[in-house]
RNA sequence: GCCCGGGUGGCGGAAUUGGCAGACGCGCCGGACUUAAAAUCCGGUGGCCUUAUGGCCGUGCGGGUUCGAAUCCCGCCCCGGGCACCA
C-alpha cells in the first residue's frame, strides 16, 4: 500500500477549499511560523524536507490551538548557480530559475506542507527587488550606505567580490571553492558596524529563545574589545604637497591618522593602555596608505617591495595563518606620547588594516606576537608589568626608597623567554609605576586624554558589509554616475531599475558592464548622458527582509504595510540550518533595526512581542535543525582496513577480492569473471575512474554485481567503522532523493520518519530501514482504524461525544487503555510545545501497541480512540488522518480534520486506582508492589514488611531509615 | 590556543525540579503462516554468572555529595562544532 493516492486526493481538496489561506484578523491571535526559504537549485533535498516538515508540524499544531497562523513560502531566487547554469547549458538565468521554482513548488506541494501559496514570493521578481532598491536608497538617505575603494576578496572564477564572511578559512570562495585573491575596487557598503553595539547587546533578549550556540557565535563574530586609542606623533617634516595629500587621505580614512599643528599623528587602538611605557616600536598594516608616503628615501624600495610581496603572496596563506611573521623598517620614527622617546615604525604582514586603525603599538614584553617580532628584528624589549608575587617580594625585602627606585628603574634578572601577558603591577612607567595594571588602564588613558593624545575606545571585529557583486543575476544597485553631478541616486519614482533581459555570457566578467543599453542613461539631476552602476547586490540583501514582505506580499507602493507588520511580526518560530547562524541571521537583525530607525514599520502600542519591535529583533524563537546525513564507505577506508598502501595498489584484483572475502566484506559465493581477475587492482581502479575518495559502491558496480547484492553488502557495512557519516553529496554518491522516497512510500511516512529519527537539533544518518519502520507503523495504524469502522459508524450520528459518562463501565483492561490514550494526548501536547517531535512519534507507537494488545474494545471506546488519536496525529501525518477522519464519518460531522482544535485530555481518565511502587533496599531495586493509589505511608510500610522478598533482605537487620516518595518509590536503609 | 556542545546496548535514541536506566524504532535471534520466498503476526534481545529462582556489573574514566546520581560537584580522557595573528 502506498499512501500517495490518498495524499494527492486531499491535497487537491484542501487547495480547492483554500484551507491554508491567512488574512489579517485582529480578533484572533497571530502566530508566524517561518522556514528559511530555499534557493531554487533544481530539486528539493532531504535537508529541505526536514526543515519544512518541522515547520509544518508547528504550523499545524498552532492552527489547532486556534492561532491565526502565517506560514508562507518563497524563493531566494537570485544568485550565482543560475549564472553558472546559464554559461554551462546556455539557458537564461531567469528561465532556469523559474523552471526550477515551478518544479520544486510541485515537490513541496506533494509533501502536503500547509503554506498559504497566495503569499509566495520570488526575490528575482521586479515587484520584490524593486524594494531592495527602495531600501538601499532609504539607507543611503540615512547614512547607512557608503561607497569606498577597498581591497576586496575577489573570486577569479566567479569574477566577483566576496564578503569576508563568504570566504572560507582556507581562503576559498564559499560557493565555488576557488582561491580568493586581493583586488582593489570601489564597492558599496552597508554600515552594519553602526549597529555593532546593539547587535551585541540585544543578544541578551534572545537568551533561552535562540540556541546558546548561535548566540555565542554571533557574539564572537561581533567581537567587542575595550581599550583606548592613543595618538603617536610621527617624527617627520611635512612639505606642502605631502601635507595636502595626507590631509585628503585622513578624511577618507576617518582620522586613523591626521595632521595637527603641522605635525602628523598616527592613531592606534590598544586593549592594553597600561603597557604604553613598554612600547618599543609601532606596526602598520602593509595596506596602510601612509606607508609609502612617510617611508624614508633610503628605505622606500624595500618598503615598496614588501608591500608588493604581501599583496601577491600573502592573501591565500594569510587566511590560513601559516605564513611567517615578517616586517620591514620604514626608516621613519614615532615619538612616544608621554616620554618623547623615538621608536621605529615597521610594516608587518600580520597587521590587519581593517581592524581598529590599522596601526598597532607594539609592546614586546607583554604581547607574545610582538615579542616574537622583536626577537626576529632585534628590537628592544622593555618590561613594564611584573607579577604580583614578585611585586610583593620586592616590597617586603626592600626599604621604601629602594622599592620606589626599583619601580622606576626595573631590570629583569634574566632575559624574558616569552612575553608576560597576565595581570600585575606597573614598573618603569613614571608616576604610574606601582599601580595595579587594571587600575593603570584607566589612569593612563585619563592622563593621555588630558594631554589630548588619547581616549577610551571600544572596537568591534565586525566589519561593514560589502554588498557589491559584479554579477548579472541580482538586484541592480540604483545609482547613476554623471560627469557633472558625480554619484546620483536613482529617484524613487524611477524604480525599479530593471534587470535587462539580454545577457551575454560569451566573455568572462560582469555581463551588465558590457550591456550598453543598460548602462547608458540620463542623469536624473542635470539630464546629461550618464552611466548606471553595474554592480548588483549581494543576495543576502534579499533574505534580510523577506520575512517582512511575507506580511504583505502584494503591496504595490511599499515594501510592506505597517499594519500588516504590526499584526504578523515578529516571526514566532524561525526554523533553519545552523549554517546561517552568523551571516543571514546577523544581517536580518541589522535590517530590522535599521528599518525601525528609518521608520518603515511602527512599534505597535500593544503587542505580545512589543520588546522585539522596540529592539528591532525579527525572530522570537530560533530553531536550528541538524543535517540529514548518509553513511558512505570511502575506498580509502577499505584500503586502510586491509592494510594496503594507497599509493601502491599493485596487487591483482583477484587477491584484493580474496582479501575482501577473508574479512567478510564480500561473501564467499561472489564470483568475478576470469578476464578481469588477473589485472592489477591499480589498473582496474584507473580503468573505472575510481579514486580513494570515491564511494566503495563504485567499485562494487565496476565488478558488475547485481543491484540488490550491492545493496546488501553496503547495508551490512553501514554500522562498521568502514562507513563514515557525511552530508549527502553527488560526489560521495550518498544522496537520497526525497522524490523517490515519496514515490515508494508516500509523504506521510517520510515526514514521520524524519521527525522520529532524531531530536530536531541533531544531525542524523538517513536509513531506509528506519523509514520502513514508520511506514509499517502507519499501515498498522490505518488497518486498525479501518477495523473500527463498523462500530464507529453505528454510533457517530447519534452519540453525544460524552465519553466520561461511559468510562466507569469499562473493563479494567479498557480503563487502562483509555488511560494510555489520554496520557498520550497529554504527552504529545507537552512535547509539541517543546518541539520534541521524536518523542511524540514514540508515544504514538506505544499507544498503537497498547490498542493492539486489547482483545475486546467497546464501540464507544473505539470511537474515542479514533477521535483523539487521529486528531493528535494530524499535524504529523495530515493526509492519512484526514482520510480516516473522512472514512470513519467524523468529517461529515465536524469538517476537515486540519481545521479541528487540538484535543484536551481527561484528567479523570489519568487517575489510577492502583499503583505499582518499586521498593529499594539500600538504593537497590528489590521488589515491586501493587497498592491502592491512596495508600498512607504507614499502611504501605506495613504492607512492605510483609512482602516475602523484602523480608529476606531485612531479616536480622535494623531499619535505619524509611524513605517514601509519594506514589513513586520506597527506599529502605538497613 | 580560546569558546561552545556532546559521550547511555550492535545502531538511532528514551529517561532532566536527583527516584524502576535502556521507552519507541532499526538490526539481530527464535517461532507461526507458506511448497518456498516476500509480506504479516507472536516471542526474545545491555554484559557476565546461574537449571529456573536469582545474583553481580553497567550511562567515557577517576573521585566526591546523597538514603538514592545517566542527572549535582571536582579532576581527567575522547569526539563534534565555532573562532583564531583582532592589537
Amino acid at each position: 500500500m502506498n499512501f500517495k493516492k490518498i495524499e494527492e486526493k486531499w491535497q487537491k481538496i484542501w487547495e480547492e477549499n483554500k484551507v491554508y489561506k491567512v488574512e489579517k484578523d485582529e480578533s484572533k491571535e497571530k502566530y508566524y511560523v517561518l522556514e528559511m526559504f530555499p534557493y531554487p537549485s533544481g530539486k528539493i533535498h532531504m535537508g529541505h524536507v526536514r526543515n519544512y516538515t518541522i515547520g509544518d508540524v508547528i504550523a499545524r499544531f498552532k492552527r489547532m490551538q486556534g492561532y491565526n497562523v502565517l506560514h508562507p513560502m518563497g524563493w531566494d531566487a537570485f544568485g550565482l548557480p543560475a549564472e553558472n547554469a546559464a554559461i554551462k547549458h546556455k539557458v537564461h538565468p531567469k528561465k532556469w530559475t523559474l523552471d526550477n521554482i515551478s518544479y520544486m513548488k510541485k515537490q513541496l506541494k506533494a509533501f502536503g506542507f500547509s503554506y498559504d501559496w497566495d503569499r509566495e514570493i520570488a526575490t528575482c521578481n521586479e515587484d520584490y527587488y524593486k524594494w531592495n532598491q527602495y531600501i538601499f536608497l532609504k539607507f543611503l538617505e540615512n547614512g547607512l550606505v557608503y561607497r569606498k575603494k577597498t581591497n576586496v576578496n575577489w573570486c577569479p572564477s566567479c569574477q566577483t567580490v566576496l564578503a569576508n564572511e563568504q570566504v572560507s578559512e582556507e581562503g576559498r570562495c564559499w560557493r565555488c571553492g576557488s582561491i580568493v585573491e586581493q583586488k582593489e575596487i570601489p564597492s558599496w557598503f552597508f554600515k552594519i558596524t553602526a549597529y555593532a553595539k546593539e547587535l551585541l547587546e540585544d543578544l541578551e533578549i534572545l537568551k533561552n529563545k535562540w540556541p546558546e550556540k548561535v548566540r555565542i557565535m554571533q557574539k564572537n563574530w561581533i567581537g567587542k574589545s575595550k581599550g583606548a586609542y592613543i595618538d603617536f606623533e610621527v617624527d617627520i617634516e611635512l612639505d606642502k604637497e605631502l601635507k595636502e595629500k595626507i590631509e585628503n587621505l585622513s578624511k577618507e580614512y576617518e582620522n586613523r591618522f591626521f595632521i595637527k599643528d603641522n605635525r602628523l599623528y598616527i592613531r592606534v587602538f590598544t586593549t592594553r593602555p597600561d603597557t604604553v611605557f613598554g612600547v618599543t616600536y609601532l606596526v602598520l598594516a602593509p595596506e596602510h596608505p601612509l606607508a609609502p608616503l612617510i617611508a624614508s628615501e633610503e628605505k622606500k624600495d624595500k618598503v615598496y617591495g614588501f608591500i608588493e610581496k604581501v599583496k601577491k603572496l600573502d592573501l591565500k596563506k594569510r587566511f590560513r595563518g601559516d605564513f611567517e611573521k615578517e616586517g620591514v623598517d620604514i626608516g621613519t620614527n614615532i615619538i612616544h606620547p608621554i616620554t618623547g622617546e623615538k621608536f621605529p615604525i615597521y610594516l608587518a604582514n600580520f597587521a590587519i588594516f581593517d581592524y581598529g586603525t590599522g596601526a598597532v603599538m607594539s609592546v614586546p614584553a607583554h604581547d607574545q606576537r610582538d615579542f616574537d617580532f622583536a626577537k626576529k628584528y632585534d628590537l628592544p624589549i622593555k618590561v613594564v608589568i611584573i607579577p604580583e608575587e614578585e611585586f610583593k617580594k620586592l616590597k617586603e625585602n626592600l626599604s621604601e626608597d629602594e622599592f620606589l627606585a626599583i619601580l622606576q628603574n626595573y631590570h629583569p634578572k634574566k632575559d624574558l623567554e616569552k612575553a608576560y601577558e597576565d595581570k600585575g603591577y606597573l614598573v618603569n612607567s613614571a608616576e604610574f609605576s606601582g599601580l595595579y595594571n587594571e587600575e593603570a588602564k584607566k589612569e593612563i588613558t585619563k592622563y593621555l586624554k588630558s594631554l589630548g593624545k588619547g581616549d577610551f575606545a571600544t572596537q568591534y571585529r565586525l566589519r561593514d558589509w560589502n554588498i557589491s557583486r559584479q554579477r548579472y543575476w541580482g538586484t541592480p544597485i540604483p545609482i547613476i554616475y554623471c560627469e557633472n553631478c558625480k554619484v546620483v541616486p536613482v529617484p524613487e519614482k524611477d524604480l525599479p531599475v530593471k534587470l535587462p533581459d539580454e545577457v551575454d555570457y560569451s566573455k568572462p566578467g560582469n555581463p551588465l558592464e558590457r550591456n550598453e543599453k543598460f548602462v547608458k542613461t540620463i542623469c536624473p539631476k542635470c539630464g546629461k548622458p550618464a552611466r548606471r552602476e553595474t554592480d548588483t547586490m549581494d543576495t543576502f540583501v534579499d533574505s534580510s527582509w523577506y520575512f517582512l514582505r511575507f506580511c504583505s506580499p502584494k503591496s504595490k507602493d511599499k515594501p510592506f504595510e505597517k499594519d500588516d507588520v504590526s499584526y504578523f511580526m515578529v516571526v514566532d518560530k524561525y526554523i533553519g540550518g545552523v549554517e546561517h547562524a552568523v551571516l543571514h541571521l546577523l544581517y536580518s537583525r541589522f535590517f530590522m533595526k535599521a528599518l525601525r530607525d528609518i521608520k518603515l514599520y511602527d512599534i505597535p502600542k500593544e503587542h505580545k512581542q512589543k520588546l522585539f519591535f522596540e529592539k528591532g529583533e525579527p525572530f522570537y524563537v530560533l530553531v536550528t535543525q541538524g543535517m540529514v546525513n548518509k553513511k558512505w564507505i570511502p575506498m580509502k577506508n577499505i584500503f586502510k582496513f586491509l592494510n594496503l598502501d594507497e599509493s601502491n595498489l599493485n596487487i591483482s584484483l583477484k587477491d584484493f577480492i580474496n582479501l575482501l572475502k577473508e574479512k567478510n566484506i564480500l561473501s564467499q559465493d561472489i564470483n568475478i569473471s576470469e578476464d578481469i581477475s588477473n589485472i592489477t587492482l591499480d589498473k582496474f581502479l584507473k580503468d573505472n575512474f575510481i579514486g580513494s575518495e570515491d564511494n566503495f559502491l563504485l567499485f562494487l558496480k565496476a565488478l558488475s554485481l547485481k543491484e540488490d547484492e550491492i545493496e546488501n553488502i553496503l547495508k551490512a557495512l553501514e554500522d562498521t567503522p568502514l562507513a563514515e557519516s557525511a552530508k549527502m553529496s553527488k560526489s560521495k554518491l550518498n544522496v537520497v532523493d526525497p522524490e523517490k522516497m515519496l514515490e515508494k512510500y508516500g509523504a506521510d511516512p517520510v515526514r514521520l520518519y524524519i521527525l522520529f529519527a532524531a531530536p530536531v537539533e541533531k544531525d542524523f544518518d538517513w536509513k531506509d530501514e528506519g523509514l520502513e519502520g514508520t511506514y509499517r507503523f502507519l499501515k498498522r495504524y490505518y488497518d486498525t482504524m479501518i477495523s473500527f469502522k463498523e462500530d464507529i459508524e453505528s454510533l457517530i450520528d447519534t452519540f453525544d461525544f460524552n465519553f466520561e459518562r461511559l468510562a466507569k463501565n469499562y473493563s479494567s483492561e479498557e480503563k487502562n487503555l483509555r488511560r494510555k490514550l489520554h496520557e498520550t494526548v497529554k504527552k504529545v501536547y507537552e512535547y509539541l510545545e517543546k518541539d520534541r517531535f521524536n518523542t511524540c512519534v514514540s508515544s504514538f507507537m506505544e499507544l498503537l501497541n497498547e490498542i493492539q494488545k486489547v482483545k475486546s474494545i467497546s464501540p464507544t471506546l473505539k470511537l474515542e480512540i479514533a477521535y483523539l488519536f487521529n486528531l493528535i496525529m494530524s499535524p504529523f501525518v495530515p493526509h492519512i488522518t484526514e482520510e480516516l477522519w473522512n472514512i470513519l464519518g467524523f468529517q461529515k460531522k465536524f469538517g476537515f480534520i486540519v481545521n479541528q482544535r487540538f484535543p484536551k485530555y481527561s484528567q479523570k481518565a489519568l487517575e489510577k486506582d492502583e499503583i505499582e511502587i518499586p521498593i529499594q533496599i539500600n538504593g537497590k531495586l528489590r521488589s515491586k508492589l501493587t497498592v491502592p493509589a491512596d495508600i498512607s505511608e504507614n499502611e504501605l510500610k506495613e504492607f512492605i514488611l510483609k512482602d516475602e522478598k523484602i523480608k529476606k533482605y531485612i531479616e536480622g537487620k535494623q531499619i535505619r531509615k524509611f524513605i517514601y516518595i509519594p506514589k513513586r518509590l520506597v527506599n529502605i536503609v538497613v
